[in-house]
DNA sequence: AATATTTTTTAGACTAATCTAAATTTTATA
DNA sequence: TATAAAATTTAGATTAGTCTAAAAAATATT
């Protein structure tokens, strides 16, 4: 049995390890968990114990097969929950995450899998994001990311990297969500800004924009 | 902004202060919490301090308003949670309590109302207890205990009194739930024990039982 | 390669919530 | 009403998770 905490730090580091190359270090732990190197150290030994990380001083972490499975299970709920505030609670994409991260740690399997049925088995939260399944199994379609998009080939947006309220909003305003068709009109090589068709609307997007838009082609 | 452990205090307090006359003994809040008598006095101070309870050495507390707010708050969401948990996750009404105890404290005013606007505005949990609304006033219906029910005197369960799995999973065995008819037919001088028609078939229960049924006459 | 910088760990301390054991107060009983 | 029993509080200890400050190791720079 884990504790907020442990499940927090779990989580953190699954994310962590997916975007950089397996070992994860002290801070970047510490930066995403809002606590000191210190404790972070702490937890790391205290999580080693138990288990669920392979950890080597000085060397960060990684996740064993069971750390793994348990950060998935967590990432689950906080997915499976996010999909229902948006479709059922008429909650905004950009307003789900921090009550999903309180739900996500509650402690049920008839729960979670009963919520899932209800919402008919979604694959990817409002963000685009792929939700495991029962046997904690996912599949993320191959996407690329908007700056990748060759000029004139359409493509759909499938979700984003960057998560903040503030980038969701401002997509919003722009008309730009999941599912939205986009067509890359004109790269500005000054800049490396974009001219883009989205939906029915042409717009010029920065390239730190585009660098957090997830595009199927 | 409460803990988790000062929150299930209240609301431990809350309802011991409900059955009982206003202020409540240590003790029986260490018996509902599972803690020793000890700690709850800790506990008691530091509610005081907050001022969500008023605290008398030796002399037990009794809920402010602050206090009873705080309680209602919970209770709210615990209820509505098992209402959902009943409605639309093919839960029994035995088995929510534990998963709602999980629930209630999950914080966001917005999550909770647009579960009861999701449920369009129930009045009663799966219990038969009432759900206070977004002011935090509930009206309980004039119930009495199914003993004090006349002979031959049609009624209705509205609810129990005792919430456990045990006893709610005898009562589905016998087919009596919220909402099921009830006649007392025969009152054994005896023993106290009832013949009674609920439903269409006619069955015994002994006192014990009839002392946890709320019948609306 | 030697030194400076950054990262990580250790050591020791703090807080919230709990406990046990002993002391005190209240309540019940003879 | 004096004494016994029960309830409550105090004192001191424990655990999980955190912190700061200092020490140690790894990495970067000259």
């Amino acid at each position: 049995m884990q504790t907020l905490s442990t499940e927090n730090y779990l989580k953190a580091i699954y994310h962590a390890s997916q975007s950089a190359s397996g070992t994860v270090a002290t801070t970047s732990i510490a930066n995403k968990i809002g606590a000191k190197p210190s404790s972070v150290t702490d937890m790391f030994k205290k999580l080693s114990e138990q288990k669920f990380v392979k950890y080597e001083k000085y060397q960060g972490v990684s996740l064993t097969n069971e750390g793994v499975k348990t950060a998935l299970r967590i990432v689950r709920k906080h997915r499976l929950w996010e999909s229902f505030l948006v479709s059922h609670l008429n909650f905004n994409w950009d307003e789900v995450h921090q009550v999903a991260e309180q739900l996500e740690h509650i402690q049920s399997e008839k729960l979670t899998n009963e919520l899932e049925r209800f919402l008919d088995y979604p694959t990817h939260d409002p963000h685009g994001d792929p939700i495991p399944n029962r046997a904690l199994f996912m599949k993320s379609y191959n996407k690329i990311l908007l700056t990748e998009l060759p000029l004139n080939k359409e493509g759909v947006c499938v979700g984003v990297k960057d998560n903040s309220s503030d980038f969701l909003r401002y997509l919003d305003r722009r008309q730009i969500g999941i599912g939205t068709p986009i067509l890359v009109l004109h790269r500005e090589d000054f800049d490396q800004s974009l001219h883009i068709q989205a939906g029915n609307s042409t717009l010029m997007i920065t390239q730190k924009t585009a660098e957090n838009i997830y595009i199927k082609p």
